[in-house]
DNA sequence: TATGCGTGGTC
DNA sequence: TGACCAAGCAT
């Protein structure tokens, strides 16, 4: 019965299947690129992002001899910037060890930066044209439902089960396509809600289908409610309009981006947002007096494992830079910049992002 | 094995 | 408005 899933899957992402950029030149450099941006991203999302990479960054080399302020400026607001610093490492090792040849071998290749056994299946099979399977969030699905599998997806088994699925369906010598149409139909057609069975060219295979509940494939597990973080960020403006940014550290959270300096109040903070600040400029900073102005509109966002409110405040000025070197022991860089020199070079995280575009749509410099 | 790691779209 | 989700990897 696979032949025949295959068969008809093959044909109908013949006729189907999506023109996106990195379909059209199939070099291993562009299939890296394309399969690291599109790790737990949106095809919508990464379009414009791939296009303005491969004009940048046209070549392994071209990407290893950038600064890495550069790349992380090219990936501002795709998100989990990890994988920018890892792309560049593997841009810098390919070059240096490699001869600028991306290997070929799956087990060189898991060694990698960036590089796990999804983008490892996709690369192989898409790059080099090896008989490989690939499991993503797309294929877990498709497969989930055609046999109405109601295991756990995230358990040792449920994973070493969907993997040989995977590989099961593969027709020699047309994995890459196979695997595309498999990632194909769960964009498309077989969605995480409201699937159109109706144009499913294996709705006649799919266990889900005929069990009438094909939302109910793959199990999901709850999750418990996320914390919510109280964040205070401090907005100084110099005479010249300019605003202070600091430089997030590395590792942790939006690593090397820029923001306004910040603190972490928790998630259930016990002073109020003011207080809070004024409290970590006293006892971090050191600075006993400086004075805090008018609050600006929170902002509120969502990450993946927590979810913060920013309680922005106007704040004066420490009166000598030895002063503000003090932010050097939160922060490993600090500068000054104006709205559109933070636009034009600086990787800045989301929501200082949005304050900054508030702060210039208020008129405030 | 579980957790940290971003953002924007969707309903 | 809030919860869920998307071409995962590293530790």
């Amino acid at each position: 019965m696979s032949v025949e899933i295959s068969r008809r899957l093959l044909t109908w992402f013949a006729a189907n299947g999506r023109d996106l950029p990195w379909r059209h030149e199939r070099t291993p450099y562009r299939v890296a690129v394309a399969e690291f941006m599109l790790q737990q991203t949106q095809v919508r999302q990464v379009i414009p992002y791939y296009q303005r990479w491969l004009q940048r960054f046209p070549s392994w080399v071209t990407l290893a001899v950038a600064p890495l302020d550069d790349v992380l400026k090219l990936w501002e607001g795709l998100g989990y910037y990890s994988r920018a610093r890892r792309l560049h490492q593997l841009a810098q090792i390919v070059v240096a060890d490699y001869g600028g040849q991306l290997p070929s071998q799956e087990k060189t290749l898991l060694a990698l930066p960036g590089i796990g056994r999804y983008t490892a299946g996709a690369i192989l099979s898409l790059a080099f044209g090896q008989d490989m399977p690939l499991l993503d969030g797309n294929v877990r699905r498709v497969l989930a439902r055609l046999y109405a599998w109601g295991g756990d997806p995230n358990s040792r088994e449920g994973e070493r089960w969907l993997w040989a699925q995977s590989r099961a369906l593969l027709p020699s010598g047309q994995a890459g396509a196979m695997n595309e149409a498999l990632m194909d139909l769960g964009a498309m057609i077989c969605t995480p809600r409201g699937p159109r069975c109706d144009l499913c060219p294996l709705a006649a295979y799919c266990l889900a289908f005929t069990s009438g509940r094909p939302e109910a494939f793959p199990s999901s597990s709850l999750k418990p409610p996320l914390p919510h973080h109280q964040i205070v960020a401090a907005v100084w403006q110099d005479t010249a309009g300019r605003f202070l940014l600091a430089k997030r550290p590395l590792p942790g959270l939006l690593a090397s981006l820029w923001e306004f300096p910040s603190i972490d109040c928790g998630a259930e903070p016990a002073y109020p947002p003011d207080a809070c600040l004024q409290k970590w400029l006293a006892t971090e900073m050191g600075w006993g007096r400086t004075l805090i102005g008018a609050a600006l509109p929170p902002l509120r966002h969502a990450y993946t494992h927590f979810r913060l409110t920013l309680y922005p405040f106007y704040v004066s000025l420490p009166a000598k830079t030895d002063m503000l070197n003090s932010l050097l022991k939160t922060y490993p860089a600090w500068r000054w910049a104006t709205p559109t020199q933070a636009r034009q070079g600086l990787a800045m995280t989301g929501v200082s992002g949005r304050l900054l575009a508030q702060l210039v749509r208020e008129g405030s410099i």
